[in-house]
DNA sequence: ATGGTTGCGAGGCAA
């Protein structure tokens, strides 16, 4: 069996339900993974995404801030959550296909502005939620899953638009790059944008504070798909669709998208 | 060094 799988930090799933109906018409993937809803679960507008073929939903919300959802035409079954860091925050959920393949939906923290957990918890939040990620992926060995998300660090230098000018960034200095790499190698992880587009900048997300971002391209790859090292060589086709940062009252990241035949 | 924009929800906070 083949899926398509698409990954889209939102911001707000209500505020940009046309921009996700016309994702879901345009390139409809089989499954798409949002992070930052904004939403009570019971106010997601499910209705809409169901009359697209996209019939099953799990998600875990709260109000205003954070939030999870995978919006699926595949029958797929919730198989829970976990709150790292104890933050009380709707930033991971769980599901499994009928074949097995368990898919993990993450929004890591931000981590504030100032790159220091002595004077910016948030910070030192978004440190310890990738040290215990690695430490979970270390205990469980990941096995026929994938990893997506928002996880708000660009780890390579031709993940960002000036790796020299962002070193000491909130997203890509690298004691971030070294935690996220830590989680990564814990879970026996690949990255399968990378396995599939190895050279050259490649960004996920530009700021709202950009004059002109698309001139300005002063981007950041901050959302990803992983894959366990059991089905890495399922992956293909990956793809970052630039143009929806350009669409109608945009989210500020582009959706990632990556096929996998299994 | 600062400010730049957006969403939520009604003044800041978070990103």
């Amino acid at each position: 069996m083949s899926f398509t799988l698409a990954t889209w930090n939102i911001n707000s799933v209500r505020l940009r339900e046309p921009i996700v109906l016309k994702l879901l018409q345009e390139e409809a993937p089989d499954i798409l993974c949002l992070q930052e809803c904004k939403s009570p679960v019971e106010k997601i507008p499910f209705e809409g995404f169901a009359a697209l073929g996209y019939t099953h939903m799990i998600a875990r919300g709260q109000k205003g801030y954070n939030g999870v959802a995978i919006l699926s035409k595949l029958p797929i079954r919730d198989v829970g959550d976990k709150d790292f860091a104890l933050l009380g925050h709707a930033r991971h959920v769980a599901g499994a296909l009928e074949n097995g393949v368990v898919i993990h939906n993450f929004y890591v923290p931000a981590g504030g502005d100032v790159p220091d957990r002595e004077v910016n918890v948030k910070f030192g939040q978004k440190l310890d939620y990738l040290t215990e990620m690695r430490d979970w992926f270390r205990a469980e060995r990941p096995q026929k899953s994938i990893l997506v998300g928002d996880l708000n660090i660009a780890p390579r230098e031709d993940d960002v638009w000036s790796h020299k000018q962002l070193l000491k960034v909130v997203s890509h200095t690298p004691v971030e790059v070294e935690h996220l790499n830590n989680a990564q190698e814990a879970g026996g992880w690949t990255d399968v944008t990378r396995a599939d587009i190895p050279d050259g900048q490649l960004y996920s997300w530009w700021s709202y504070r950009a004059k002109d971002w698309d001139a300005a391209d002063k981007g950041r790859r901050l959302d990803h798909i992983w894959a366990s090292d059991d089905i890495k060589s399922a992956a293909h086709s990956s793809r970052i669709i630039r143009a929806a940062r350009g669409w109608e009252k945009p989210s500020d990241h582009a959706p990632v998208f990556a096929t996998f035949d299994l």
